[in-house]
DNA sequence: CTAGCGTTGAA
DNA sequence: TCAACGCTA
């Protein structure tokens, strides 16, 4: 008979240390054997097979795997359904029980629902515990118990809960010697995935006090290298945990600790509100004509509008993965206010191309530029390109990097002309939402 | 014997 | 943070 072991099943929590699922698991008393699962149910929709999201897995594997191997133990990574990869792994070990992460988007939910029932029936507990935020989505509650739907309070509402165990770390290293001790099995190989290994020019994981604590001051000038801590990647994938961070954020800069809430905000509102993945949250957004130009909508992805802040942030997006955040609100706010296209194509563009991409985030996002989100900017918020060019790239330094063609020929005239499209928007917006 | 204190571990 | 535990005066 094989060995009685249990399954840390890892999903988005690519670090060994301070994860609540590995430690319980680790505390179980049964040796634990840490796996991945790259799942097809997602990866079979990833159509870029250079998706640097692959290689960016890929990579903290490998880095997971040497640390195991230190440890005398190994990563044992699946290629397939979620289902099949369990089938597997009953059949390799002698499974006692299944400890997990939890995971808050839709899919993840259905996923495992699903796995939990098919667990059940042979008789295998799968165990979930909170880990990849601060406060999960009911925890941060109004005092008449429905969910906050302005991020003021929300925050407020945070802050006051906050304790310093809530910012404790999980010490998975006390019970190293918990690892399964095997040779560690090898990962399918990029070919066998079904994809083209990219550059592996990722940031680093390790914040940085100096960025954290004049974040205030820096975050809004894409220029600058050393102005956001650009740790997004980091949290979308649990290589950095978020216990670390926010005890940094409480520590350094009350700004970049609101970024944080912020994404705990977006978290809460997809699970109370999951309707928003496909629809406004006001729903009287949905009523606006977009116009959904497919020529303009193709240039705004290209970064080929004649609007140099659009097109540079555009540009940054195709080439790294990566778009600074404030130049994410400004293309954001020219596509759905000066072209008036769906927001949904927006956020479905940058679901494709983000290292960081979150589905609760850049929604959140989406729907706070086009208008029609909770707390959302207003409709006739109009970001004047130009405006925020003077403002936070005045000497065309992120400009001129990703657009260096800008004072010739080849740069394309505007495509539509500020102030008409202004106008535009705010008629089809106000003729939309009305009551 | 027990009040008072520091340590530890919980999730 | 908080409660349980054990050490000690």
């Amino acid at each position: 008979m094989s060995d009685k072991i249990c399954l840390c099943w890892m999903r988005r929590d690519l670090r060994l240390e301070d994860n609540a699922a590995l430690y319980h698991a680790l505390k179980s008393g049964f040796p634990v054997v840490p796996v991945f699962i790259f799942d097809t149910n997602i990866l079979d929709d990833l159509e870029d097979k250079r998706d640097r999201r692959i290689t960016f897995i890929y990579t903290t594997l490998e880095n997971m795997q040497a640390q195991l191997i230190k440890k005398g133990s190994g990563l044992d990574v699946f290629y397939g359904t979620p289902q099949q990869a369990f089938d597997h792994y009953l059949t390799r070990y002698d499974v006692q029980a299944v400890f997990a992460n939890q995971d808050y988007e839709p899919y993840a939910i259905a996923r495992d629902a699903a796995i939990s029932k098919h667990l059940q029936e042979k008789n295998i507990a799968l165990h979930f515990y909170k880990d990849q935020v601060i406060f999960e989505q009911s925890e941060v509650m109004k005092d008449n118990g429905e969910p906050y739907t302005v991020f003021t309070p929300y925050s407020r509402k945070w802050k006051s809960l906050l304790t310093n165990f809530a910012l404790k770390n999980y010490p998975c290293d006390k019970y190293a010697s918990s690892f399964f001790q095997q040779a560690p099995p090898a990962l399918p190989s990029y070919q066998q995935l079904g994809f083209i290994e990219t550059d592996k020019h990722f940031p680093g994981s390790k914040p940085a006090d100096a960025i954290i604590q004049h974040y205030d001051k820096t975050r809004d000038y894409p220029a600058l290298d050393q102005g956001t801590s650009r740790l997004g990647v980091h949290l979308r994938f649990g290589t950095i945990s978020i216990r670390t961070l926010a005890r940094k954020a409480l520590q350094l800069n009350e700004t970049y600790l609101n970024e944080l809430i912020w994404r705990e905000f977006y978290q809460m509102i997809l699970w109370h509100f999951p309707k928003v993945v496909t629809e406004s949250f006001k729903a009287q957004y949905d009523n606006i004509s977009w116009r959904n130009n497919t020529a303009e909508f193709e240039k705004w992805c290209k970064g080929e509008t004649g609007y140099p802040i659009v097109d540079a942030g555009m540009r940054q997006l195709n080439t790294t993965g990566f778009m600074h955040n404030r130049v994410r609100m400004i293309t954001a706010s020219f596509l759905t206010k000066h072209l008036l296209i769906d927001w949904r194509w927006g956020e479905a563009y940058f679901g494709v191309k983000l290292l960081d991409y979150d589905l609760a985030a850049n929604n959140g996002g989406w729907q706070w530029a086009a208008g029609s989100g909770c707390d959302a900017a207003p409709y006739f918020r109009i970001f004047n390109p130009y405006l925020q060019t003077t403002r936070f790239d005045k000497e065309l330094k992120y400009i001129r990097h990703w657009v260096p063609e800008l004072d010739t020929l080849q740069y394309p005239p505007p495509i539509v002309i500020h102030e008409a499209a202004r106008k535009r928007a705010l008629a089809v917006y106000e003729a939309g939402i009305k009551p």
